[in-house]
DNA sequence: TCTGGGGTCCTTGACCCA
DNA sequence: TCTGTGGGTCAAGGACCC
């Protein structure tokens, strides 16, 4: 899909369409999650520093990401795939590899991807870019050429004359420090990663990277399409406005996350041996710390009792920017895990809440932040008012929120008036649905 | 203006054991 | 009995991806 997130936002929001939007975390450290075409212009881009976008692009709509609608879209864009092919491979929301021959379609490959293209672009009335080739590579390769709404077919044969000139950084796996140990060696395109030869690559990277970054390079791309990956880690992490210094805050967060993850194990049924602590210090330096348990658990207790041993055993003085918990060796739970019954029953034997246990008595002098927030809106924000209608969050601040009314089938930018933000009769609201729009393909 | 969140995979070193 | 070796597991960190 062409600017996810971006895309899905102008497509809900008639008077975004044709302007620069960018998608985000709001924060005083958030970055850029996407941005529109219309916003990459002013050299916005994925993962830069929020603030920097405002300043090269202060005229774009910054919204918050509404996860809730690129799920639910990205879950028919899926469907459609699968009506192409029973082997599909999701990267990501936006983004899925179909193995065509896995598939029973009669016909040109190429008429099957504009089928496709035609049909996401009815259903979602978003545009999506195919990338058609032999491998995984290629087809990434392509299908990131032919941005945005496009088709590119790397015939058989043309391969080596594709990926020679292209930069390093192409291919699957090479990142800033790779590149950079690359060009240290005097080696800049895909051509001269495969005349390097693998057994070089291989001094200069590794085993594992350097010879596969020469297959890639001599075009030779056998990985499968693989369907249903299983899930290895599961983990939660924030990052907090202003570091932590406060231990008892530290502490306090370390629960929460630990909750958080637990709840989301439980959710996907499984259970986990490791527990996993993550850190980032005021200098941005990270550090995680991890203890494998003698049983898997799915436990809360046990998660938060683990991870703060953890968090506890480090030195966070200086300052705290991001803390996360996270849960690996996952196993399907089928055994009960004795160790967590015991845990439980030891914690219920016990009398009263002693510290540790639900009800820390220190609590933070500090509100956590998702209490500071909790009357906020924010931008984008799908809200209904029970005069004016379904419309969504323009800004807000010193006591006001600006309502823009306007719904996706709207073909002219809606009104915009300002509440109180306490006005009774605003509410927050489920997203109004893309698919129904009158006539998608005419934008 | 510093740099999100949720993941995966690889490497290295320590340690244990056969 | 001592030493070398090699495999497995664990912990930690780094790089990368979307």
């Amino acid at each position: 899909m062409d600017a996810f997130f971006a895309a899905v936002e102008q497509a809900s929001k008639p008077s975004l369409r044709g302007k620069p939007v960018v998608v985000g975390g709001l924060g005083p450290r958030g970055v850029v999650a996407t941005a529109s075409y219309e916003a990459r212009v002013h050299g916005v881009h994925s993962a830069m520093a929020m603030a920097h976008a405002r300043r090269l692009c202060p005229n774009a709509a910054f919204l918050v990401p509404r996860f809730g609608i690129y799920r639910r879209i990205s879950e028919i864009v899926m469907a459609l795939l699968a009506e192409v092919s029973p082997l599909i491979e999701p990267l990501s929301l936006d983004e899925a590899f179909v193995d065509l021959e896995a598939g029973d379609l009669a016909g040109d490959p190429r008429a099957v991807a504009q089928r496709l293209r035609a049909d996401i672009l009815a259903a979602t009335g978003l545009t999506a870019s195919v990338g058609l080739a032999g491998s995984k590579l290629l087809a990434k390769i392509a299908s990131e050429q032919a941005k945005p709404d496009g088709l590119v077919v790397v015939e058989p044969g043309t391969e080596r004359a594709l990926l020679d000139p292209l930069p390093v950084r192409t291919l699957w796996g090479v990142g800033p420090a790779t590149a950079e140990h690359l060009r240290r060696a005097g080696i800049l395109t895909v051509a001269e990663i495969a005349q390097a030869g693998e057994p070089e690559l291989i001094r200069l990277l590794g085993k594992a990277h350097g010879s596969s970054l020469h297959a890639m390079a001599a075009g030779l791309d056998n990985r499968p399409v693989v369907a249903d990956r299983d899930v290895k880690s599961i983990s939660v992490e924030d990052t907090f406005d202003t570091d932590l210094t406060d231990r008892a805050r530290v502490r306090y967060e370390v629960d929460r996350l630990a909750d958080r993850c637990a709840q989301r194990l439980r959710g996907a049924g499984r259970s986990g041996r490791t527990v996993v602590v993550k850190i980032r210090r005021y200098d941005f330096s990270t550090l995680t710390r991890s203890e494998t348990l003698r049983a898997p658990t799915d436990d809360p207790a046990v998660v938060k009792e683990t991870a703060r041993r953890l968090a506890e055993a480090v030195d966070t003085t200086g300052g705290v920017r991001l803390l996360g918990v996270g849960v690996s060796g996952l196993a399907d739970f089928t055994q009960e895990d004795l160790f967590a019954q015991a845990a439980q029953a030891l914690r219920e034997a016990e009398p009263g809440p002693g510290p540790g246990r639900d009800a820390p008595p220190e609590l933070p002098a500090t509100p956590p932040p998702e209490a500071e927030h909790a009357n906020r809106w924010l931008p984008g924000q799908d809200v209904e008012h029970s005069d004016h209608g379904a419309g969504w969050v323009q800004g807000s601040g010193v006591g006001r929120v600006t309502i823009r009314f306007e719904v996706p089938s709207d073909t002219e930018p809606g009104r915009v008036r300002t509440f109180s933000v306490d006005d009774p009769a605003l509410s927050r609201t489920d997203p109004p649905a893309l698919t129904g729009h009158p006539s998608p393909a005419g934008r």
